[in-house]
Parts: C-alpha cells; sequence; structure tokens
DNA sequence: TACTTGACATTTT
DNA sequence: AAAAATGCCAAGT
C-alpha cells in the first residue's frame, strides 16, 4: 500500500487550508509536523497544492516562491498580510503561523 | 547503485 | 545584506 503518499499529500494540504488570513506558515513547519523535509512540502504544493490557499505558505525568511509572485502578492492584499518593506516579502515575524501550535486560527468562537 | 533535481533551511564567510 | 556550502527527504534517469 503506497497509499501512504495521498495520506501524506493530504496532511500537507490539510495544515495550509488551516492557515488563517492575514498570516502565512513556512514549509519547514509544515513539514516537520507531517514529519517530512520542507522539500517534500514544496513537491507536494506544486503537485497537489493547487486547490490550497499556497500563497500563506512561504519560505523560511519570508521571501516568496519562485514563481506565483505577482499572483500571492494580488492575494496578500487582499487578505491583509503584513509585507516586507522590500514588497516582495512577508514579514514572517509577526505573521508566523504555527501548522503545531494553532493557537487561535479561528475557528471556533472565540 | 550513483548522479541530479526540487514551490527549502541553516550555518558560515 | 548577499553568496557559498552543507543537510534534509523523495523521485527521476
Amino acid at each position: 500500500m503506497v497509499r501512504a503518499d495521498e495520506e501524506y499529500v493530504e496532511r500537507v494540504l490539510s495544515l495550509v487550508e488551516a492557515v488563517p488570513r492575514g498570516r502565512v506558515t513556512t514549509y519547514g513547519a509544515i513539514g516537520d509536523v507531517v514529519g517530512s523535509g520542507p522539500r517534500l512540502v514544496g513537491n507536494v504544493l506544486a503537485r497537489h497544492g493547487a486547490p490550497v490557499p499556497w500563497w500563506r505558505v512561504v519560505r523560511a525568511d519570508g521571501s516568496l516562491p519562485p514563481s506565483h509572485h505577482d499572483e500571492a502578492r494580488q492575494a496578500y492584499r487582499e487578505e491583509g498580510t503584513p509585507l516586507r518593506r522590500s514588497g516582495a516579502a512577508v514579514d514572517v515575524a509577526a505573521c508566523f503561523w504555527d501548522p503545531a501550535d494553532p493557537t487561535y486560527p479561528a475557528g471556533h468562537d472565540g
């Protein structure tokens, strides 16, 4: 049963979908939660990350992935994500959302 | 089996 | 701040 792949993929997508608006997470954080390196997360997002808000997933230093820059930028303006002075990156130090410790991601009444 | 690539991360210079 | 080198896990050739 090599289905482990699909489970792993769904796990990643689930976390990415769980990212609240105005916040972002990193490949490393997700990879650490699902139990794999950051590259696998990126790889999964590239294969099955289409139906999820991948723009909320950025590199460890906030810089956007080597593609979709414009698309992500557009989304951040809509979400109100704290972009860095550069404009081509996100203020991870301010809006970093931990997939392993979603203290207040939305959700219930709270 | 070995080499190379990939939506990355960390440390050192 | 930027570049180079190394580590990480998996897939393709």
